[in-house]
DNA sequence: CCTGTATTTTGACACTGTCAAGATTGGTTG
DNA sequence: CAACCAATCTTGACAGTGTCAAAATACAGG
């Protein structure tokens, strides 16, 4: 009876229809709830409704899925620095619209965010080509972010690699302080990060 | 005969001796040489030549070793920080030195440091007394080193506690990406610490 | 020698990732 | 419409993990 009343599409037991999707989307809630490391192929293919090995299909690896799964990430983050630097005028408080930014993305999203530059993916150096590529040009366009403010006399320091190194470097930092516990009280990350600014601005008056 | 012959202690199948101090050794070996992840109580029983449950009369947990572990490490990087503090006055130099000495043993021994500042422990909030005293101390210790450089003029930025974390902050961030891998030249680290040394430092001339 | 206590082992359980083989379905061709 | 095929999903199985309960062993004191 339940095929004869259906409206649209019914849960037909196999051919789950977009399962690959719906693996991405179950995972990256469960993460953000409960950490990566409590993520395991069955609690995510219950949570899906679908068999145990089932995810095989769409992904080689468990590894293969996070990868997926960070480099979703990182179009995300992508996407935000777009709409930064949109306006073609880098200034002062563009650079600090930027760290805030960046501070804010990894303190809202810690669990993707530890996915996207954490060591469970690089670590084993089996990360996608995809990732490889996305997270490749991410890194450029914020080379290129940093040039700019270098170019107009904002920022200080040696090459714009260097500078981007270092800059990623301090905000990293102090974005995995809290995500990873050894601060807990994430409520004064945004107070760090601001009193770190003049660290970057050149000297002025 | 085995036990005849023997001059000094033998090998008794029981009663290993000092079992706590050996688990401790063999795992901070595992975990160098074969990471963190790497590391599962039966192997480690299996290097001692223990049964696999014998490591719980001396630990309740495996977190609980893994704390233990990370103990010894702030231990070790206290003694490192005593030998430059040793001597009274506060100078560039010693600054420096204290730079690439934390960017040295973070990438000496990134297991251990990555078991010390890393999520594995602090992000499930059930760190040891023990290791939430010895991590607090040596804390306290960076900021007062912090302190005599931002009292002879040095170092600039708000209070030493926030200095402090901004600096922690940027050594941490950097040597994290090296050790999780994000960066993969890690004879390059060095230099970029180098060149984040002018961001810290007064204005000079 | 006997007994109690500290130490270590054995057995068992639930959970994990992953492979091989089988079952089910939808689409395409005769 | 029927038969096949390829894509998709499931079941069974295996080795490995942390951890608990109960049993076995060794040492020390009377």
């Amino acid at each position: 009876m339940t095929t004869e009343t259906a409206p649209l599409k019914t849960i037909s037991k196999y051919h789950h229809g977009n399962l690959r999707q719906s693996l991405l989307l179950a995972a990256k809630e469960l993460i953000a709830e409960h950490g990566i490391e409590a993520l395991s192929l069955r609690k995510l293919a219950d949570k899906v409704g679908v068999s145990r090995t089932a995810a095989y299909h769409y992904f080689i690896d468990k590894n293969d899925l996070l990868c997926a799964l960070a480099a979703n990430g990182f179009r995300r983050w992508q996407t935000s620095l777009d709409k930064l630097s949109c306006n073609q005028l880098p200034d002062r408080d563009k650079f600090e619209q930027y760290v805030l930014a960046y501070i804010t993305f990894a303190t809202n999203n810690p669990e993707e965010y530890e996915l996207m530059f954490g060591r469970c993916i690089w670590k084993q150096s089996q990360c996608t080509v995809e990732l490889q590529e996305i997270s490749h040009t991410t890194f450029q366009h914020q080379v290129e972010l940093i040039d700019r403010w270098q170019s107009i006399g904002l920022i200080n320091g040696d090459s714009a690699l260097r500078t981007s190194q270092v800059i990623w470097g301090t905000l990293h930092g102090i974005a995995k302080l809290f995500i990873d516990g050894v601060y807990n009280d994430v409520t004064r990350v945004e107070e760090i990060v601001i009193s770190a600014l003049p660290m970057f601005l050149a000297a002025k008056d």
